[in-house]
DNA sequence: TCTTGACCTTCCAGTGACTGGAAGCTCTAT
DNA sequence: ATAGAGCTTCCAGTCACTGGAAGGTCAAGA
């Protein structure tokens, strides 16, 4: 199978996949003219790290977890430790950008937003306290 | 003012300043020797872009609403329409962490953990439907 | 057979917003 | 005179791709 179905198969774009190569993610072997022939089981490797990628893993911790899915005799815990750091810094995300919505939320609030200049907004950033 | 003095006073990194002088961000004077020299108008610029940063506004946002900041002729409509577009993002991105969040913490709270190889968490990653 | 167009290859550069480091100049204090 | 801090520029690296150029390969149609 040509990298264009195999993109088209594991929902990545063939750009991707040969980033992925590069990097020593999959390793499709190679046809008489040059191009890469993916198996069933670099299909299966290519699902595996989009879902991985879509899941907000990072690039490293997809390895790390290739790695494991592919050894018969890991610790499910090594698994569940990758994927609790995840969980921990999507929360501490999210607890960020939470932070940011609610400040934003307010200065956009008091914000008149009409065709005058004053701007309280611009005046948070600028330094100002706000008007008494 | 030098740059390192700037750099504390608007709580950025000296590189931080050069970058936003080499994109354009301010325009510090130099002194004989080479050196920046910073008045209290950059000084008071850098701790806008400071605070609009840490909200997290794009580089791009940050100069249209500085030079909103020093038009006495702008209207409060425009600072807000770029506060609303921005805080758009962010709670598209919360509902894209939280969407993240809830899939993988049920994975981890399904995944037993221990050094057994069985993880619901790899099942998951390599696309086999949960066990019955 | 020729050509067109889709598909493949490699390689280089750019993204955003810095950050690190090297090589070298300037200033201040001892 | 010299040590050390601070300043300068410039280049490279970060992360995970993405775009584009230049060129090779293949299948279908005239």
């Amino acid at each position: 199978m040509n990298i264009g179905d195999a993109a088209e198969a594991a929902g990545l774009p063939a750009k991707t996949i040969r980033y992925y190569e590069d990097i020593g993610l999959v390793r499709p072997g190679r046809n008489n003219n040059g191009y890469r022939s993916f198996s069933d089981t670099d299909l299966h490797k290519l699902r595996f790290l989009a879902r991985a990628r879509a899941l907000g893993f990072s690039i490293d911790d997809c390895r790390a977890l290739l790695a494991l899915y592919e050894d018969e005799s890991r610790a499910s815990s090594e698994v569940r430790k990758i994927a609790r750091r995840h969980l921990d810094e999507i929360a501490s995300k999210i607890a960020d950008l939470k932070a940011l919505q609610d400040t934003l939320t307010h200065l956009v609030e008091t914000c008149a937003g009409d065709d005058r200049p004053d701007c309280p907004i611009l005046r948070d950033l600028g330094g100002e306290t706000p008007k008494m």
